[in-house]
DNA sequence: GCAATGACGCTCT
DNA sequence: CAGAGCGCCATTG
């Protein structure tokens, strides 16, 4: 059983662009839950396989790949970044400078 | 209702 | 920026 509260998280994460990341802190702002940005984590890791969610565009607010319970997920997400255009670094991160997702106050108010 | 858990963020070093 | 430590809080047992 999938909480309401993580609709909205979800939601939110439906938005994101391709090519573009976003942080878990700016997930669970956008969703209306300042600070709880490890509530956006528990979400996404309780979302099944077969979503269409782009969780893979979800990343920490360094935008390093957080590691999980099952290892090797992390190279998933690596692969699906890259499908979109957006290259890791050595350190397996995301240059947040350039790929950081960054929505106009408009687009927010049109949900 | 209490205690433990966790895909995190912020601050200091 | 990277690493270590502390804090926040919904979800779950």
């Amino acid at each position: 059983m999938i909480a309401v509260s993580y609709q909205k998280i979800y939601d939110v994460v439906r938005r994101i662009p391709p090519g573009r990341v976003a942080t878990y802190g700016q997930v669970a702002t956008l969703a209306g839950l300042p600070g709880h940005a490890r509530q956006v984590g528990y979400a996404l890791h309780a979302l099944p396989e077969n979503s269409t969610i782009p969780w893979h565009r979800v990343v920490n607010a360094r935008g390093g790949i957080s590691p999980r319970a099952m290892a090797g997920a992390e190279l998933v997400q690596r692969q699906l970044l890259a499908r979109e255009g957006v290259q890791l670094n050595a350190r397996g991160q995301v240059p947040l400078t350039q790929v950081r997702w960054v929505i106009s106050r408009r687009a927010r108010q049109s949900v």
